[in-house]
DNA sequence: AACACTCTTGACCGCATGGTCGGTTTTATG
DNA sequence: CATAAAACCGACCATGCGGTCAAGAGTGTT
């Protein structure tokens, strides 16, 4: 038997992984290159190859994986209530802005067998969300409640579009005001 | 003196604006091709080119006469208060999903130059909404000021990526359901 | 030491794209 | 009716892209 993969062949993946997200989400999904992400990694486009089959491949993985921990810390968060729920989701888009950027306007450009597996862990995420809100407003009909918790994840996803980590509020502080602000809206619905 | 431009130059170009809209927003900017557009348009490629010069400047025009239209019709709604914003928000949306979409993923894509008097108008869209705000609250800090006032903007602009016009709530019913829940969501912020 | 396989690269390929060009048709003006 | 420009098109071009390839260097196994 010769030898088999490296060692550090998944911190490897994971650095190209973590490289291109960030090069991706910069310049845009389409129109970053492969030659450009590799650039950036500091590696050769072919060593990119060598970890990933395609340029949709890496993007499949730099979604999956920040869907899947997403998903492991709202489920860790889910008896913490609402404002539980919308501080974990605030926090884990800390240095994570890149990937969720993708998640949002790139994931369409796969195909679709790629996107089920991610749209199904969206839905999971909607779906413990809306169970949070739906502890605190029982009597909301289906299309209501739905709709709030859609409300809630716009507030949620808007964040890293007008948020500098330099100027304003800091994350945990708009994590406290946005949940404040949640827990008024949702009385008031 | 040879002829002027057709009398219906400015149908013709708005037109293919309006198709071109579509199509970029069906398929992403940068991926939707100018052939594409030209066919959708039912138009020939170099018909596009004879009423613009770039892909860029297509794409500018369309934002900018987006823009422009959102702002006077909130420029309208100004002393509705917060509620009449909102309302009038998602009702201009109504037949420019494809417009609002570009605007929100591909801006960035535009060289600075183009980019300024649209951002400019961004801002003036977004003092608008601040001002009635700070009308309900004119207790909040700058930095507060702004981030709820970018809390409303993210529940306004996410409405196109969940809303199905043919399923749960008519946008006018979540135009009130929004109105509520902002209205009770600034009380507790 | 010999082997077999991974890791890594620069050079290369086919193709789709944004954009151009030469030409034809149409139409307002004199 | 003559004409000059606008309106319109099919064919073409250069470029940059995703992806491949052949080959070398490095390394765990026997």
């Amino acid at each position: 038997m010769p030898r088999g993969i490296a060692k550090d062949h998944d911190e490897k993946r994971a650095a190209i992984r973590k490289g291109a997200a960030g090069y991706f989400a910069r310049h845009g999904y389409d129109r970053a290159s492969m030659t450009g992400a590799a650039r950036e990694c500091g590696v050769s486009k072919a060593l990119i190859y060598h970890y990933y089959d395609s340029k949709e491949a890496l993007l499949f993985d730099i979604l999956s994986t920040h869907l899947s921990e997403l998903e492991e810390v709202l489920e860790e968060a889910r008896d913490e209530g609402l404002p539980g729920l919308i501080r974990a989701t605030l926090m884990a888009y800390e240095n994570a802005d890149a990937e969720h950027k993708l998640q949002l306007d790139a994931l369409a450009t796969l195909p679709a067998e790629l996107q089920t597996p991610l749209i199904h862990s969206q839905r999971n995420l909607v779906a413990i969300m809306s169970d949070a809100v739906a502890k605190e407003r029982g009597d909301l009909s289906p299309d209501r409640l739905r709709a709030v918790t859609m409300t809630v994840f716009g507030i949620l996803n808007w964040f890293y579009m007008w948020h500098r980590p330099d100027r304003g509020l800091s994350r945990a502080d708009y994590a406290a005001l946005a949940a404040d602000f949640v827990r008024g809206g949702i009385a008031a619905a």
